[in-house]
DNA sequence: TTGGTCCTACGACATCTGTCGTAAGCTAGC
DNA sequence: GCTAGCTTACGACAGATGTCGTAGGACCAA
């Protein structure tokens, strides 16, 4: 299982990991809004489950306290994520992108550093 | 449920009513490409799930089959899905557009395409 | 040393998805 | 009219996900 399944609570505590390093349940579970905050049980329900599918491990201990640390990037999860989403478009960028820009998610701006990283990308495969 | 959440399975099924129009059991299940295609009874599952989402309904019967048509446009079932995704991502598009990029997923003209909406956008905001 | 507190390790359970099988009904052709 | 074949309506089941509760062990402070 190289690039597991992350379900939406899964991503959110990987979440935590790749944005604080490593940490215990407590700390994983406190970084979510206070609002609507899943119980201590549930995170570490979903954090041993993560632990199976190898997404994260147990790094040391602090009193008895297991410390946890992400193994896959946070990179490594978004391609996956991108390349899942796609999949449901059957490949095809143009609804996406039609999508994106309808809701106004995609600004300016995205769309001039987009046209900046694939001239790069372009002059990279040109130019090796 | 205004807009119910559909899965991947659903959403073929779905498309394939958005793309033929209503169809029977049969003729969706058959949408499927032969390499495998699920069991006729699958998708009767998954069609009769739809229904009670209310995402598609019994149009008419001919003979003893019934034929189903998509209540859910596809515009409106796919918007959800980018909502959907985006979250994922907090709303950052920027994770996101580098993704699509570096896969390759995103060409020249996906960007141009992309301005040239963009500035439609900004225009019809200007001039309304 | 003895509580009180915190963490761990499990187990339970409801939903949703994806997969089918089966029984019974309807149809169409012979 | 009768039978072969396709449909329908249901029921079952396994795996993933999200939610927790509980029992018992570990640790610290008094």
């Amino acid at each position: 299982m190289r690039l597991p399944k992350l379900s939406k609570l899964e991503l959110q505590i990987m979440e935590a990991l790749w944005t604080s390093g490593p940490l215990a349940i407590r700390e994983i579970q406190e970084a979510f809004p206070q609002k609507g905050r899943p119980a201590y049980t549930t995170v570490q329900t979903m954090v041993y489950r993560l632990e199976v599918k190898k997404a994260l491990r147990r790094a040391r201990k602090i009193g008895n306290a297991h410390i946890f640390e992400a193994v896959i990037s946070r990179d490594t999860a978004q391609r996956r994520l991108v390349d899942e989403f796609l999949s449901l478009f059957g490949g095809r960028m143009q609804p996406v992108m039609a999508q994106l820009i309808e809701a106004g998610n995609l600004t300016q701006k995205d769309v001039a550093d987009a046209e900046r990283l694939l001239r790069d990308l372009a002059r990279r495969k040109k130019e090796p």
